[in-house]
DNA sequence: ACTTACGGTAAGTTATGACTTACGTTAATA
DNA sequence: TATTAACGTAAGTCATAACTTACCGTAAGT
């Protein structure tokens, strides 16, 4: 059920951005940062909810944490949206059948 | 880019349970609000985000509106998706190597 | 040991968005 | 045509969450 947290996490748009970034290039919280409007402890932020929702990690060295993609919460998200394909085909079809053959 | 909007779409819990119903089967707004914990009007109102992700369609049926499963919202939500498993394995590749043959 | 760089967290503010009730419109029915 | 059912929208309220500044701990360099 990590698909739940997924959504919101990506939901907004600077969050998106520096999920991005990571993805793009590993990097340290400054770097990213330098590349967003916003403070660093925005970012710092933003990256926890990340790492909450498995789609980034973190890797100390030193005194700076290296984010790195994490695809944990790509997997679930995409297992969620593989759902629609499969097991809502069966109720889709027949609704349409349904809506066809209405007198 | 219609996947910025996508994910703040299914990021709200019962907007997501919406989505989920008629995923399941294409109902009116008055047969999805009866199973949803708020009013009818919210329930419009987040079918109305609904359409403009382009996760769900209605077909007018007198004055009732059956609201159906839109594949557009979620196409573009998994071609989003597939960019972190072609798109960034080069670099995510190079990382991995940066990190291990690090003095 | 002192300083400096890096980053997480606390506290407070502000903007956003999820909900309510009230109302207007449209289509079917009597 | 009067009524009823179905739905969207406007207006207003309230909770959440995205930001700021300030502060603290930690690790490296001098």
């Amino acid at each position: 059920m990590t698909y739940v947290n997924t959504f919101t996490a990506l939901a907004d748009p600077t969050r998106r951005a520096v999920f991005e970034a990571v993805a793009r290039q590993p990097q340290s919280v400054a770097e990213l940062a330098r590349d967003q409007p916003v403070s660093r402890p925005a970012v710092s932020q933003h990256l926890k909810v990340l790492v909450e929702a498995g789609l980034v990690k973190a890797t100390p060295q030193g005194t700076r944490r290296i984010y790195t993609l994490d695809r944990t919460g790509l997997t679930s998200l995409r297992n969620y949206l593989d759902q629609f394909w499969t097991d809502t085909l069966g109720a889709y079809a027949a609704e349409v059948h349904r809506q066809s053959t209405k007198h």
